[in-house]
Parts: structure tokens; sequence; C-alpha cells
DNA sequence: TATCAATTAGTAATAGTTACTATTATTATA
DNA sequence: TATAATAATAGTAACTATTACTAATTGATA
């Protein structure tokens, strides 16, 4: 059971690295100009095992398509509704408040959190500016 | 457009109430056994337009099928990763920070938080117990 | 009672994703 | 190097959650 490092693997995380946040079939377009024959399903199935491996993130929002992020440090996402585009905030500075916001649901419903899950949106400032 | 409150839609409110967060199809299978001929489309129109007029919340954690809410104040969900039960918190308490948060956020990314979404998944006391 | 819009049951269609399978590519080994 | 073992792929089928469609039913109104 070695891990074989494919091409197709190595064509999907340069596809990651260039793409911001992109969804699987994102990816599948893109990787496809230059590589017409990758398969739909060998995308999905390395997101999702880079997903799992920690390699990656897996951004689930709503019911939209899940999104892919090679930046695998603590961070938040924030989606304008006009443009769909997706920006990154550091949650560096709001790690004590996370904190406390854990201990406060322990406290009141008895669950032990183990994962939090949060994701805003709102309109950009570009988008702002067209109206 | 006269809005009739249906029977079909008494039954479904009904069983909002009667259930804690369930799903679209655990609303159906609920009425079902005292009405088998409701249709699964009728249960998913009738809580869709609940959840757009407001009378109800939808709720979407991942992947997993949403779920409804007969609740529609302000609080937090937590779900059990062991049992899957969800438990509700009052997040009363942490308007202020929730705020905050979002102010950060709209310094850092530029953008004007309009909707935020967030849920938390970890282990009840109850599962916690058993192991 | 006749009319007409709202709603329904039942089913078809869709989107996103996972599962399956035969084939190809890569690595290990004789 | 030739052969065997197995990891990964392409292509497609299947699945789940949800929405769309349509003919029939319901119920309010004139
Ligand atoms: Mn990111
Ligand atoms: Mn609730
Ligand atoms: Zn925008
Ligand atoms: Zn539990």
């Amino acid at each position: 059971m070695v891990k074989r490092y494919s091409a197709q693997k190595m064509m999907i995380k340069d596809a990651l690295m260039r793409l911001n946040h992109p969804t699987a079939s994102e990816v599948y377009e893109y990787i496809r100009k230059s590589y017409p024959n990758i398969s739909l399903g060998t995308v999905y199935r390395n997101l999702g095992l880079m997903a799992e491996s920690g390699e990656i993130l897996r951004i689930s929002m709503g019911n939209s398509p899940d999104r892919f992020d090679v930046s695998t440090n603590d961070h938040l996402h924030v989606m304008c509704r006009e443009c769909g585009q997706v920006f990154d905030a550091d949650s560096h500075k709001l790690e004590n408040m996370l904190k406390e916001i854990d201990e406060f649901l322990e406290e009141s419903t008895g669950v032990h959190i183990e994962d939090r899950t949060m994701y805003f949106s709102g309109i950009c400032s570009s988008c702002r500016e067209k109206s």
C-alpha cells in the first residue's frame, strides 16, 4: 500500500494552488484544458483522500458544492453573495473568543465540543462600489 | 394568492414540534404513520416555503440532509457525532462576541457581513458515560 | 352552484458525489 | 530484464437529497 504520487494527483494539487477555493468541477475543468483525459471521478477521489489525510481542507458551505483549500492553517471563510468570491481571514486573533464560545456551549449543552464549522457571507467591497 | 393553511401544512408543523430538528424525510415518515398518502414533495415544498417566510428555520449542517426547526429565535446548534442528537444553545450571551467577530472579518476582508452560519459537534454527556 | 386559483400526490428530472470495473501505470522481485 | 503484484486511473453506473412538473383535488368566492 505504497502511496503513489501520480501525475493526476500533482495536477490537482497544482490546480488548487492556482484557483481560489475551487469546487471539484472547477478543478476538473481547469486540468482538462491541458490534460483532457482527466476523469472527474479521479478529481473527486483525490480531493477526498487529500482532505482526509489533512493535506488539504474541505469547505462545506450550505448547499452549494464543496470547495477545497490548499491552506490548512486555522482560518475563516467569507463569501460574497454577489460575485461568489471566497475570502480568507486569519482566525488567530479570535482564538480566545472561539474558545470561550466552545466553553459556553459545553456548559449549556453538556456536549464536549470537538469541532466547529463557521462561515460568513455578505457583499465584498468591489461589489458594493458597483451598486 | 390566498395563503391556505392546508391539513398537510398543519401536520408538518405538528411534526416539527414533536420531533427534534428533523430532516424532511423524518417529517415525512412521522406523518405517514397517521396519514400514509402524504407526499414527500409536499413535505419538501412546505418546509421550503415556511423556511423562506421565516415561520421556521432551515439548518444546513455539512453534507447531511437539511434539518428544520420550529424555534426561530437566535440560537446555536450542537450535534453529537455519536448519537446524532441536536442540542440548542441560546446565543444571547454570545451576541457581543459574535458582533466582534463580524467586525473583525469586515475589517480584514472588506466584506460587509450579512449572514453567519455556525454549528458545532462533539460527544454528548450520555454518550460519554457509555464509553 | 359555477368558477378559478391554491395545493396536492405522484413522478420525473437534476446536481453533487460516491461506487464499481476493466484497464493502465508503477513498483517490487526473481 | 522479465514477471508478478498492486496502486491508480478513466469511464460509467448508481445513489442521495432535492426540485420541477403535471394532472387531479380542494376550497374559497361570487
Ligand atoms: Mn481558505
Ligand atoms: Mn434549534
Ligand atoms: Zn463580490
Ligand atoms: Zn450522543
